[in-house]
DNA sequence: ATGCAATCGTTCATAGGATGAACGATTCAT
DNA sequence: ATGAATCGTTCATCCTATGAACGATTGCAT
């Protein structure tokens, strides 16, 4: 396929957006076989770092809605990675907590999520890929991101 | 909301995933008063790079199914943005070519696409912007992917 | 030349995620 | 005590993704 070049070299904010579809892509397959999607993997992250957490907070967080964030939390609970336990004091609530396998599941998570970021970055040194997350900390920051969460992993 | 903070600071490659998803976003909102999606603008984008251009080709390059081509292109065509010209040497083929109308899109999309990489990136300078660049570029081609294209724009 | 496989664009059916309205149960405020 | 607000949940609806199948057309082998 012939190709005229494109007018102006590819800019950052399309390598983001172009990088950012690859890693989600290529992170969903690899923990594919844990019987989880990155939505869920997201979900037991947030579980895992909020002490006290209901539904809407993290559907909040997420930027999932709550009718949305019911059928998620349904399928971690069939999988018995985490419980909904009502609230004793306020029983509108339910406490989301992680049980001893959703543990293990974040811990599993966690190792693979490092081999991913390895073979991602293959092509950079140690001191490369430092650079590119301090520069990508400083867009989050600026951009009013909240560290540690994004939106929309895409399929499963 | 207190949080507990996570074991290691946030890698790479989550943080490429996170600007993605934000840098597609974005993009999307800066371009829907044109009354395209960023598909669309993908699909032009290549349209206007590629000599000869039939419907196969287009989504084989951008990772969609020949199937839903179809509609995009059905979107593009009832907006004037291009054509489809039925090959006279092999009639099973139908050439894609972008209207005067389509050319005027798509500069007005690069014209919003420099503005959306000003704002994405305005906490660097322009010495930070390129080696971010420089450093996305080294990835995307280790990783074998098609420069300027990427799949998988969500939303619209 | 004829028949067979392959190619291209297209239609169709199906499944799944996103979105927002509405509801029951419960608690809070006045 | 009554009405507003909150939380989890159900439901209906829209849009997208996915793949099977089809008609039209062409290339290839015999």
């Amino acid at each position: 396929m012939k190709l005229r070049r494109p007018p102006r070299p590819t800019g950052a904010a399309f390598l983001l957006a172009q990088l950012g579809a690859h890693a989600a892509d290529r992170f969903a397959e690899r923990i594919e076989g844990l019987g989880v999607a990155p939505r869920h993997a997201g979900i037991l992250r947030v579980v895992a770092t909020t002490p006290v957490c209901n539904q809407r907070l993290l559907a909040k967080r997420l930027g999932v809605l709550p009718s949305r964030m019911v059928i998620l939390l349904d399928e971690l609970t069939e999988k018995g990675l985490l419980e909904r336990k009502r609230s004793t004091k306020d029983r509108r609530h339910s406490e989301i907590i992680l049980t001893r396998r959703g543990q293990r599941m974040l811990e599993k998570l966690s190792r693979l999520a490092a081999e991913h970021e390895a073979d991602l970055c293959a092509a950079l040194t140690a001191k490369e890929r430092e650079d590119l997350a301090a520069l990508g900390r400083k867009i989050v920051h600026q951009q009013g991101l909240t560290p540690d969460v994004h939106p929309g992993y895409r399929k499963l």
